[in-house]
DNA sequence: CCCTTTATGTCAGTGACTGACATTTAAAGG
DNA sequence: CCTTTAAATGTCAGTCACTGACATAAAGGG
């Protein structure tokens, strides 16, 4: 059998962060990855599939977390409030996490392209959690919608727990859901659309 | 003066559309739109910051007038309806330009790069329309919120418009925002997130 | 008719990404 | 201990998106 391929990964993962640190995202070329990595520039593509995707390694296991918490949630519970206890089941991964999350995020907070690639994971999430409520029976348009505005709240408690993580990520996780009853319930009906 | 740069850039964005929905996006180069639309592949780039932004041409016009609406809504409505009457003010923008909108709308759900463009640009309009939130007085957090919840219908609405034109536009978002009030009156208090 | 401004053309170059094929590693089987 | 074997990596040539620098052309004003 061949090498461990674990092991190139994470060299290449951590020599990116580091030159991307360095020098930025844009200035780093894949090849002095690859080569602070010790392996090939055709290594670093067959592991992650472009070069922005080295910052973004993980992001589905978090996917099949968070699909699993939803399944797991009791049956009558309403879907925003399984969608909290998800992300409530998931908040102490974040916090040992806490070490990349954070350079990991000045970097992408640098670069257009970068912040491209996250938005489109965070849909990619979304997805993933509409589909999850789905499959408790919930229909399309409400799954969708539970699954976006959730996903609003964790940005936004995400956002305020790195900025500054003393009462931890549950803490800002339970303001952020509080927050989003209070706004729709101060919106009751449909104003005259036109 | 020099000749009227917006027939090129005219020409430049019915080749690409042309040659996207012929041969695919991936199949497509630069080169070849550039050679249909009768001019250099610098030119192209000179209109189009790069070859997925051909497809995104005039989104910046369409954040600019939803904070204008949104600005000029009445200074006591609440932060959904007045999104909702922003929106509700732009559907005759939306019904106009459905013919451009279609043909769109499946090349991006051929190619996971275009969608992950897509996914940028909606975060950009999402954050323009919290911006334009806070200039009403709303706090960031609530702003933020709201304008993703509000960003979530529009999709929403959207989809089954671009799928079925029949009610109108305007008839999808009552729709759609109507589910939105039912599903957060739907989950009043927060669960114990550990 | 000249001058200025701006759009476009030309050209060389970099770097991301891919396909095809050769080479190496480490484990399993004899 | 040697052979076999499959997966991981190396090698190499090539395409294409994208950029910087400089030259050229098209109006429009004087």
């Amino acid at each position: 059998m061949p090498r461990d391929p674990h092991i190139a990964r994470t060299r290449l993962r951590d020599a990116a962060l580091q030159l991307f640190a360095e020098a930025g995202f844009d200035q780093t070329t894949v090849a002095q990855i690859a080569a602070r990595a010790g392996v090939t520039e055709r290594t670093f593509f067959r592991h992650f599939s472009d070069k922005r995707e080295v910052l973004f390694d993980g992001q589905d296991n978090l996917g099949k977390a968070l699909s699993a918490a939803i399944a797991k949630a009791p049956p009558d519970l309403p879907p925003l409030a399984v969608l909290h206890r998800a992300f409530g089941a998931l908040s102490q991964t974040f916090e040992d996490n806490r070490r990349y999350s954070e350079p990991r995020a000045r970097i992408i907070a640098q670069n257009p392209t970068l912040q491209e690639r996250e938005a489109a994971k965070h849909a990619a999430l979304t997805a993933g959690m509409a589909e999850a409520l789905q499959r408790r029976g919930l229909d399309r348009p409400r799954a969708d919608l539970a699954a976006q505005t959730a996903m609003a709240a964790l940005a936004y408690a995400f956002a305020l727990w790195l900025d500054q993580p003393a009462p931890g990520l549950g803490s800002y996780l339970d303001r952020a859901f509080a927050e989003l009853g209070k706004l729709a319930t101060a919106a009751p009906s449909a104003p005259a659309s036109q």
